[in-house]
DNA sequence: TCATCATTACACTGAATTGTGTATTGAAGG
DNA sequence: CCTTCAATACACAATTCAGTGTAATGATGA
């Protein structure tokens, strides 16, 4: 079996072609999105897109909040399988295991511009 | 005006070289996905998706639910804008505003399918 | 107009989540 | 060993939310 870093979604049937969603299916789906349904959460996410291998500390400082909230919510990340986290002497620092997460969020961000583009123009 | 549902997302910078999101952008993309972070919820949109311009009773037939929760969901949806309403006779009939949703919805999906697979390679 | 059914409004309860404050763990350096 | 600082664990208070039960609205048909 070949090992393989998956950067991009494997094509899957459309979503009118599936059979309607399992509880079980939807309730992990849930638990993805609600990864990025934080602000907070979101902001950390973007941080480490943009920065270059950071550690809580930078994080912390890039969405100007305290340490403890940051070191919960990148636990949270940890958990869901989202980040994984390395020690530098004493620092630990937090990159993604996969990317399609970033992708996602980038999908969002689309749609949410779009939207308010769509309120500009429909509503005036 | 014209009648034209918008099916893609305009492209634009990619995350890495965006400014840091602020908390007010973090907040409405949070409840964009907040709206997706829901089992209830993602299998209603999806029934949408799956079933030919249904009314509320149908939707709740096709989760199993009671009239009452779903037309709750429902309004929260028609709230945040995904879906608009028509009524017909006594029956209310939903559908997208936009669809970019479902694409979100989809790569939601993916992505899962993909964490999936990966864990089985992984952890065995 | 009256009876009936579909849909929605409203108040309520139980569960889950977030950030805070405090205490603890862990590593670096003298 | 001891101090210092980064990171985390834990309990807590405030908030949010989903589904339930009941009541009200709205349309159909006699």
């Amino acid at each position: 079996m070949p090992r393989k870093v998956t950067s991009a979604c494997a094509p899957k049937a459309p979503l009118e072609e599936r059979p309607l969603l399992t509880l079980e299916k939807a309730g992990e789906l849930a638990r993805l999105f609600d990864v990025l349904a934080s602000d907070t959460r979101l902001r950390l996410l973007h941080a480490l897109v943009r920065m270059d291998d950071p550690y809580m500390g930078d994080l912390a400082d890039a969405v100007d909040m305290k340490p403890q909230a940051v070191s919960n919510q990148l636990r949270r990340l940890v958990d869901m399988g989202i980040l994984d986290t390395h020690r530098h002497g004493s620092h630990v620092h937090y990159h993604f295991v996969d990317t399609c997460i970033a992708k996602l969020m980038y999908h969002g961000l689309c749609l949410n511009d779009e939207a308010h583009a769509h309120r500009l123009v429909s509503a005036g």
